[in-house]
DNA sequence: CTTTCTGTTAGAAA
DNA sequence: ATTTCTAACAGAAA
């Protein structure tokens, strides 16, 4: 589900409502979802404060003022971290348009609480996210292994060619491999293609440098207005309060097979490229 | 009812 | 070395 956008607006939200507080109790529902001693987890969060959070592509990163563990966490695909206030926890839940059941719901795999009766529900209705404390040396080891992140590096048009260097593979592919470009999926790298004219199915290395920089470009332009945005919501992401992402009305090709294309007469394409649902305007956005 | 698809990615296979 | 395929899981859609 999230990609950088969704990330990074989960990322602002919990930064203005948890950093500072202390965890007072960690509550772990579904023990896969923690990838290590579930013991050493609990034990090592009770009583830490958080005090900041980072974000590299789609992973998000807490570190706290006690020690110097980081805590890890990858949503994957329909990951949820929703903060709730004690006032709306008092009140039987949270107001959550499309559930009335409120939270904790059958999702809610690990649940922190706060000192001031807060929570944070880590939701997961397909349980691949998962949580892991890392030591310094770990932490900046898979740092490493991102590639550039379009949005908290400098991202400029030479480290974007260096990133695409001699692929063969299609371009789709490698805007999704995160070790070469951080943080963007499945929907950012069909709206990018689209906006800069380009069909997710050329090979990376057949594309000129006018293509690379009308990719370069839209790359920037649509993950900065997505955050603008507050991130895509096609079905499951929520913000940190539990909100929807505003972007879902603004894309132009992603889920909207069959309709018309909103630049020419043409039609949106859905096909499979990279082994992922793929869409394309043939018009705009030719085979070459 | 059965089959296919889904926003991710680690790991295996090619 | 690089690229492609599959599995992990639950549920919605066809």
């Amino acid at each position: 589900m999230p990609e950088l956008p969704e990330v990074e607006t989960i990322r602002r939200g919990l930064l203005t409502n948890i950093v500072g507080k202390t965890i007072t109790n960690v509550d772990v529902r579904k023990e896969r979802l923690v990838r290590m001693p579930v013991k050493q987890f609990q034990q090592t969060l009770q009583n830490s404060s958080v005090s900041d959070i980072e974000r590299r592509g789609k992973l998000l990163m807490f570190s706290f003022a006690e020690h110097d563990q980081t805590l890890l966490v990858h949503l994957k695909m329909t990951g949820q971290l929703i903060y709730v206030n004690k006032e709306i926890l008092v009140a039987g839940g949270h107001p959550w348009p499309s559930l009335t059941d409120g939270l904790p719901n059958k999702y809610s795999h690990i649940i922190f609480s706060f000192e001031d009766g807060s929570q944070l529900f880590f939701n997961d209705q397909r349980q691949f996210g998962y949580m892991q404390l890392v030591p310094p040396e770990e932490k900046d080891r898979i740092v490493a292994a991102y590639g550039v992140d379009p949005i908290v590096d400098e991202f400029s048009f030479e480290q974007f060619q260096e990133a695409l260097q001699g692929r063969t593979a299609p371009i789709k592919a490698v805007l999704l491999d995160q070790t070469r470009i951080a943080g963007i999926g499945n929907i950012y790298a069909d709206e990018a293609c689209f906006l800069a004219g380009i069909h997710p199915a050329r090979a990376a290395h057949t594309l000129s440098i006018e293509e690379l920089k009308r990719l370069h470009a839209a790359i920037s332009e649509i993950l900065r207005k997505a955050i603008k945005f507050g991130g895509t919501t096609f079905r499951d992401f929520r913000d940190a309060k539990g909100g929807k992402g505003n972007f879902t009305e603004l894309l132009v090709v992603y889920g909207r097979s069959k309709k018309a294309c909103v630049k020419c007469a043409g039609i949106i394409h859905k096909s499979k490229v990279a082994g992922r649902g793929t869409h394309v305007c043939l018009v705009c956005q030719p085979m070459k």
